[in-house]
DNA sequence: TTGCAATAGATGTATATACATCTATCAGCG
DNA sequence: CGCTGATAGATGTATATACATCTATTGCAA
């Protein structure tokens, strides 16, 4: 419901959730190595492999290697961060419309069960 | 999160929440109609399609044709019967840690909120 | 009765997800 | 140094998801 609720907010802007979030992330976490991405968003290493190859071929984003020459640093381009502004508010939007319906109290209380339940860690905004 | 931690939860059993969801509904709607179903679950109707087609390929699923020729009448197998009989306390044990994480009455205004905020139709434990 | 719009489901294409496994690189010990 | 085990990321394979479009059937109105 909730993954489905956030894309069709997101749907008129063209994203979908994922790709929102790593907008997101790297914008918030410029020159993260894909590791520690994947670790922050709890998301499998291969699916990030995969879901970068994609914002690549869209020209969001850039990787240089690290100094540990296994890893890759990412950042946004400056397309990648304009594609971040522009759909800011849609996810804002559909961020405030869960709230609201929720109630502020029962946010945090969902959020918390989150962290107990299924070891979830709360992302900023 | 909550996906990810009902697949977790079911994961020991090999099953994905998508299949255990369509073996409850068809444990609980035999002979219920493709249509009926996708909309039931609110899953699009191309995405049911290849669903179904796993789990014919894995015997659970057996398909009439209905009176309107157009339609297809679906029925679990003894086999798909047995998988369901076989997952459903991974599933209830998921259900229970969940609503014991979120409490009672959050539990209920949770999906109170899905209902008013997405449109989701509660489902049947 | 026939002709056409509407409906059920399937198929083409594309992104998302994750387990198993592979390659390249690194770190540490003998 | 030079193995050897560990780590970062990529690839093989398989399921999940959904928009656009196609085919087969149906219902209805001229």
């Amino acid at each position: 419901m909730v993954t489905q609720f956030y894309d069709s907010v997101l749907r008129p802007s063209g994203l979908r959730v994922t790709q929102f979030t790593l907008l997101q992330a790297l914008n918030h976490a410029s020159g993260i190595s894909q590791k520690q991405l994947a670790e922050w968003l709890e998301i499998d290493s291969t699916t990030l492999t995969r879901t970068l190859a994609f914002m690549r071929r869209k020209g969001w984003l850039r990787s240089e290697t690290g100094t540990d020459r296994r890893e890759l640093r990412l950042f946004l381009t400056a397309a990648g961060q304009g594609q971040y502004k522009r759909v800011l508010p849609y996810w804002q939007s559909a961020q405030r419309r869960l709230r609201q319906a929720l109630g502020e109290a029962n946010w945090i209380q969902v959020i918390d069960a989150a962290v107990r339940t299924a070891g979830v860690t709360p992302k900023p905004d």
